[in-house]
DNA sequence: TCTGAATAGTCACTTTCTTGAGTATGATGG
DNA sequence: CCATCATACTCAAGAAAGTGACTATTCAGA
């Protein structure tokens, strides 16, 4: 029962389709949570069902019909409850942490490139959020948007985002240079 | 298939009994891994009937007996096999960034204490993981350590963690004191 | 002396997630 | 003209994870 707040936190700000949902699920709101297109036309259904989120048919002829939907005044009681409940800590799983955990005692050239690539996707989001930040806050300097702006709480989360990336993308480079140097040490 | 090679990860520097992998992660395999107790007991079984670990048992006369399992040949053979398969993306699931996002449209009152909270608990975390840094790399200094010294990796992974509770210690600071401002702006 | 926490686990049940496949159409690129 | 990608979803099966309760002993504190 939390990916129904993920969903619900998700639709505040735009009315989406299943799949616009598991886009955002992609990029944004990866952030703060994951999951599978999958799971989320699932959760979805049963929202419908509870009544916290409507859907309704657009009709497209160049592409294939699809269901908008929003939260409703319910949705907005649930999150309202969900956010004064205590919240449970967070948690990761990074399986390239867990080989670099391992790094001494194994063969480290698949693991340092994997760090590359992990860096370089890194830089990518680290522009994405860059820019979708810009976007939000508009020509205002980021201290007045956060006083006066609204979408306060994208905002807020991308930021969040941002510093992730930033601190995956330093670690991952500073690890990369690392372990290539005790490559070249050991021989 | 991926609880089993941060089990095996976390055995690789300890001998360790099911109980204390357990706490294990709830501390410095946090950083990459996140597992409750009853299912590191159920991969310990799975694990030992793939030969990947031993366990021995251990009588104690002053506490309940225990079983100590450590890493095979197999078990780390697994786990070079493993770091050469390309690693998922990681993926972070959190409440509170969820709670946060929605902070334009809910009351924040709630939200601002779990921010508060989640940022004591980011700083005990950020002295538990500096201190944790210092025991393994002793009076050397950490150049030399990361160019030379032993167990690496989780060196590594617990730089790693410490960046993200420094990062989680910012944002949940800045984000309260912003959220903060905000509810004092609107009256 | 009683309570609660720590050690050291086990069992059963339920929910959630992942894997993999399948449907159908239109647009884009070579 | 053909292949492939993007849109927009659905279904089923199996693996993984989470919830909650339970056993038993010892130590520390009120």
């Amino acid at each position: 029962m939390a990916l129904r707040h993920a969903v619900l936190a998700a639709l505040l700000d735009d009315e989406l389709s299943g799949y616009q949902l598991a886009k955002a699920f992609n990029v944004g709101v990866a952030n703060f949570w994951h999951a599978l297109p999958q799971q989320l036309y699932a959760e979805l259904a049963r929202l419908e069902t509870d009544g916290l989120v409507t859907g309704r048919e657009v009709v497209q002829d160049t592409r294939p019909n699809k269901r908008l939907f929003r939260v409703t005044d319910a949705g907005l009681a649930e999150l309202e409850r969900f956010a004064a409940t205590a919240a449970k800590p967070s948690f990761v799983r990074d399986e390239l942490l867990v080989k670099v955990q391992t790094a001494d005692r194994i063969g480290t050239g698949a693991v340092i490139e994997q760090l590359v690539e992990r860096a370089e996707f890194a830089a990518a989001k680290i522009e994405l959020f860059t820019s979708l930040l810009e976007k939000i806050r508009g020509d205002r300097d980021e201290e007045d948007f956060l006083l006066h702006g609204t979408r306060i709480g994208p905002y807020l989360t991308c930021l969040r985002g941002l510093a992730f990336e930033q601190g995956n993308k330093d670690w991952c480079e500073r690890s990369a240079a690392v372990l290539r140097a005790r490559r070249s040490a050991e021989v």
